[in-house]
DNA sequence: CTGAAAGCGCTAACAT
DNA sequence: ATGTTAGCGCTTTCAG
């Protein structure tokens, strides 16, 4: 392995230099700073990362923490965080957060303790005030995907408003029988998205004067045999049957959508679906969606970071406001007025 | 940040001491290592990875190489990977490689050379010669999952033979005119997994003692959407109809099923489909298919790598045996004899 | 079984 | 702008 002192030698200057030519800290002159470039690369010299970090403090290297690594949404929010930090120049290393208590203290007690990163991104992890206090201590800084995380420097997507515009949708097109698909009253994941959806749904139905009907709720686990499950329930039922159905996610929306398939509902003719999310899936049943772009929202959140971090260097400490997500309504298919 | 003096005084021994009983490397009698390990516990004390790194040239870190994060078949193994690695102790590093060349080389040429990974794992990733050679001087332990890859331990899945089983259930339902959703006889991925897959098709077919028949042939991109506008053209075709559909992929075949439900077909009386893979949504559509396990594959290629890298300390060197991935029939409910 | 001390390879004051 | 040098916090001989 070669070493700084190799390319000092061979550059004609001392391990000081090079490490400031390297690293772009420190004044060096052009002319230095090409050759010890070119020496490091004739002889194919990589900085250490321990032996850096270790005298720098810094490590280059992000942790990131994420619930499921085999779902789409988090695989997503992770692939744009993936390539934002490497297009910086940042390693990422994985904690995998899974249900297991014991699993989840070890992450915070003694992985993120190792001061193996510069700081941490926690997608739609919900934290504990002994988890946020730890990264305080440890003064990591960190930045979470889906809140609130108080206390924390957060970037959120307003559930609610969300909902409301995909229920609007609906609601201009003319429907008012309009079911829901997601939030089971106790059963709430990451931060209640699904009850602020529905809390979002119940707002747009109120504005436009519209009282809540039980009757038309069924609760689903977000996926899409969830939805299919939850839909075939709703339209097999006898007496009222709605003309559009909301869905939580888009997971579900799809599988709402093929149940009304195997029912012999037409859509958008007899039904209208609208899903919530963007999947990938989304575009290959035509759904109409309200997309919260959760690759750019994985950005995002890796160069809010990454900016702190080279902030600190001047500034040390910087207000936390939670940054609002980004949404957009997605017309395709699945949405249409309702009959007669 | 407590450090190891402060555990080594707190003990009353010295830091040697402290760091032996710690990592468990050397001896230490039981009642020191007992002093030591409560001091640690009770003055929250881990490790500095990075002075730990760079004094012993371990980093208890796994570096590990996805083609894609957000695509379902990599986004499994790698949870298995990172499962299986977190349980053993080890971090896991993340390197996303995309389609943009120069990003691959920095990857290979700078962040891998960090020495900041005792071990890589390659996904689904194709290494070229410079690539392999390049971590046989780093001397970087490397195991790659899917292969051939020349010259490095590898875990593969036969191709050929999992289209075989597939296929084989088909002919033995019955099954004569069976039509092929995959490989493009241009276009290959990693691997050139689709031609293999074809191959073990037509090594089934032959062995039954049929020929091939082109106009039962249909290229698809290994996506839903691929295999639904396969099948529609299949399907539409006038003359010769098949009764049976292998499509290489599982989400090629589940769009295959949504085709074969809009044009009427009905599943499995009308046509037999059957998959390949394992895909969680398998078991909602009812998917007959060959599993191979994608999460386990994850798993044992970190055991694999870990494995070896705990024996060279014993051992230096070992030979590399390409070992063979399970895989297993699944037969749920798209398949049946045909009609007549 | 334990302690003393010499590094591991680099960075950051501090000089010049 | 560049060189000198003292660590960064641990591990690992080498002694005992």
């Amino acid at each position: 392995m070669v070493g700084i002192g190799e390319v000092a030698r061979y550059a004609g200057v001392s391990t000081a230099t090079v490490s400031r030519a390297l690293s772009g800290r420190g004044h060096v002159s052009a002319a230095t700073r090409d050759r010890v470039e070119s020496a490091a690369r004739s002889l194919g010299y990589v900085v250490s990362s321990s032996a850096s970090s270790l005298a720098s403090g810094r490590t280059r290297n992000i942790g990131v923490l994420v619930p499921f690594l085999d779902r789409w949404f988090f695989s997503t929010v992770l692939s744009g965080t993936a390539s934002a930090l490497m297009r910086r120049g940042y390693d990422i290393t994985l904690y995998s957060l899974t249900a297991d208590r014991e699993q989840r203290r070890s992450v915070f007690q003694t992985f993120l303790r190792r001061q193996r990163v510069d700081g941490v991104i926690a997608i739609s992890i919900e934290l504990g005030d002994e988890e946020i206090a730890g990264m305080r201590e440890l003064n990591l800084p960190m930045i979470a995907i889906g809140g609130p995380n108080p206390g924390l420097s957060t970037l959120t997507v307003d559930d609610a408003a969300v909902a409301r515009v995909a229920t609007g949708h609906l609601l201009t097109l003319g429907h008012r029988d309009i079911a829901h698909i997601g939030a089971s009253p106790e059963f709430d994941i990451d931060f209640h998205v699904p009850t602020h959806r529905r809390q979002g749904f119940e707002q747009a139905l109120a504005d436009a004067g519209i009282p809540p009907r039980p009757s038309l709720y069924e609760p689903a686990d977000f996926t899409i045999e969830g939805g299919f499950h939850a839909a075939k329930r709703l339209l097999g039922r006898p007496g009222e049957r709605p003309t559009a159905i909301f869905a939580a996610s888009d997971e579900m929306a799809i599988g709402a959508l093929l149940a009304a398939r195997e029912l012999g509902h037409r859509v958008p003719e007899d039904l209208s679906v609208v899903g919530i999310d963007g999947h990938e899936l989304g575009e290959f049943f035509r759904l109409t969606t309200v997309d919260q772009f959760p690759m750019g929202q994985g950005e995002r959140a890796a160069d809010a970071l990454l900016d702190e971090l080279e902030a600190m260097d001047a500034a040390p400490a910087r207000p936390e406001t939670p940054r609002a997500l980004p949404f957009a309504l997605i017309v395709r298919g699945t949405t249409a007025p309702p009959r007669g």
